[in-house]
DNA sequence: TCAATAGTTTGGAATTATTCTAATGAAAAT
DNA sequence: ATTTTCATTAGAATAATTCCAAACTATTGA
């Protein structure tokens, strides 16, 4: 019963992919669920294949990187780029930035508030800043 | 005549590898050359290896990530981590950050002095920083 | 100087993340 | 209900990178 406000919220996911121009297939409706509704989350394509498996969801891994990439696309997700071998997804769009475990290659918010950077020289004519990306690279000590 | 200081510094680059704790052996010696004779360089394996076919060095792609990665831990070069697809390699070890040109793949460099990251959070107990790097994006417009 | 040792290079196979493809299935439109 | 459009899927294909065992080279010590 009862639906919480995070819990199976099936009409707010569907609302969302609309909303993204995305049709809301099972897998898809099944999968934003999965990002959305467990907070701020940073994973990568197979984390979430394997996420879904747990869950019971029977999902190709094809198309979990179809939904991530359109989902990125459509400005719900952004991708971080901080290990050459995997691609991370970020389930928090907001301006922030990142510490990067290198042992483990886990990722921990830093809230956009707190980090600033200056004297960002103009971009080369002919080009705009589409993001900066400040990434502090941590090592167990 | 003496070996200006930057073409075939071959003595200098051999110290440069002994220095580094790496037998100067022909294919490190020659990409060495390659790499810290040209001023500041942002290349990918694939570049180097290109590039050295060009000039006649016969190596194989496996020394070059070899080489690449010695260099790298010995802290003569720094890997530079802005697309997933593949890593570039900055021959520029002091302190400064990155423009990436996200349309072509072209790293520019920041001078360290120009840019500042501020209000960077204490790093979790148990982790000490190890570099925070900048990367600003940018899209022809 | 030369053999013994330790470290290096190499081609090709192996691995890994990701993308592509063509066929099948499901949602939207008529 | 049917057609049209878009999505999913398994598996093949790709691409960057790493691994491997054999062949080679620098260094060391007699």
């Amino acid at each position: 019963m009862g639906e919480s406000s995070q819990a199976t919220g099936k009409a707010h996911l569907i609302a969302r992919l609309r909303g993204a121009g995305l049709r809301p297939t099972r897998q898809r409706v099944e999968l934003t669920g999965l990002l959305f509704e467990g907070g701020d989350r940073h994973l990568t394509a197979e984390m979430l294949h394997e996420e879904a498996a747990q869950a019971g969801i029977r999902v190709s891994l094809a198309t979990i990187y179809n939904t991530l990439h359109q989902l990125t696309d459509a400005g719900l997700l952004r991708q971080v780029t901080v290990d050459a071998a995997r691609s991370y997804f970020d389930t928090n769009i907001g301006e922030h930035q990142h510490f990067y475990l290198e042992d483990e290659g886990t990722l921990i918010d830093i809230p956009g508030a707190e980090i600033a950077v200056a004297g960002v020289p103009n971009a080369p004519s002919g080009t705009r800043v589409e993001r900066v990306d400040v990434v502090v690279r941590l090592r167990r000590d």
